[in-house]
DNA sequence: GGCGGATGTAGACACCGTCTACCGCCTTCG
DNA sequence: CGAAGGCGGTAGACGGTGTCTACATCCGCC
């Protein structure tokens, strides 16, 4: 759609991603997906790993965005949402996921990519500590529950996506991990 | 040391694997470590999955082994100390623990690792019903509060793994997720 | 003694990432 | 107007990879 020969190439790969999964984001499939020569795309990334992490920064946004509007009135309920809408974001695009998470197909430092990261776990963190100031597991450091409860989720997905997990208890084991850490109100 | 080539490769490979990385565990690098020709492997192996499925199996085997001699009194004492095993191997064999879950270098499907990970998941599932006997959550499903666990461990050390988690700070991590599903005792 | 299977070798093939040399087009500026 | 230069793209090469096939050993067994 874009002009710009970057933006088409970053299109090509996100759609071979998910249409044929990891093992197909090759730099010469991606070039002739885009129509491109093989050694086109060399001309705007500095290898496969920068395409690559071009591509796994737009999925960080999207599910950035997925956290922006989550449904739910109290901070509680908002923070459940977003364990859900992550679970889902994976789910719903199983190999956007695994690429978003495989360091040898994907440079963290490069810069637009932690940006990516470090605005989800941003995001996720303000999550936690709104919870906490209503009330919910207000003596736990903020930073190590936000890690532990991503972790929980993170793995939920990751389980998944090996083939550990069946899809079709994924819900209920949602649940129970929920639960684990929000447990249905009484009082609170 | 084995007579036996296949396992003399299985060595090999293992040994790049924890030396080196999965990146470096490839068919050809394998065999010159082994000292033998690089289609050598090929007379052992149907391809490089199935020697790296048997690779991945001794992981799950020494995996297993870690769960056989937990310490702790109580089965709740117990399920503690293998949350905190499966966590400690995975900080300690990285490279094994992320073949293990890389369902593009490993073929689930192969008896040999089908069964190893079987038996992590019924001695895990085990694990958590004899808790459950001792009245820790004996109101939940016990598959789904294995799975559960088992994905907030699992996510926990594949966090860290993709440089998502401070090394120095898992250690807190985990006892926030354990503190989760296992509050400390009270009464119980 | 000869035969067959187990084990290993060597070369080929297609694919990969990356590098380099070349080439056209368009802008920009002298 | 015309030359310069940069941007985008091409084509070929190189070393690496998994896999296949043809060939060579060697060792036990009938």
């Amino acid at each position: 759609m874009a002009d710009d020969p970057r933006q088409r190439l970053i299109a090509s790969a996100t759609a071979l991603l998910a249409d044929e999964g990891v093992e197909a984001v090759t730099l010469r499939r991606i070039a002739r997906a885009a129509g491109v020569s093989h050694g086109a795309p060399l001309r705007h990334f500095a290898g496969r790993t920068e395409l690559l992490s071009a591509v796994a920064s737009t999925g960080f946004a999207e599910l950035r965005a997925r956290g922006e509007d989550l449904p739910g009135v109290g901070p509680r309920e908002r923070l459940l949402a977003a364990c859900r809408a992550y679970v889902e974001f994976a789910l719903e695009n199983p190999a956007m996921f695994e690429l978003m998470f495989r360091r040898d197909l994907v440079d963290p430092r490069q810069p637009e990519l932690s940006r990516g990261t470090g605005a989800v776990r941003e995001q996720f963190g303000e999550l936690v500590a709104r919870a906490q100031a209503g009330g919910w597991r207000a003596d736990a450091d903020g930073a190590l529950l936000t890690a532990s409860l991503w972790a929980a989720v993170h793995g939920l997905a990751e389980l998944w996506l090996c083939g550990e997990l069946s899809p079709d208890r994924i819900d209920d084991t949602l649940d129970i991990t929920l639960q684990a850490y929000l447990p249905p109100a009484r009082g609170q």
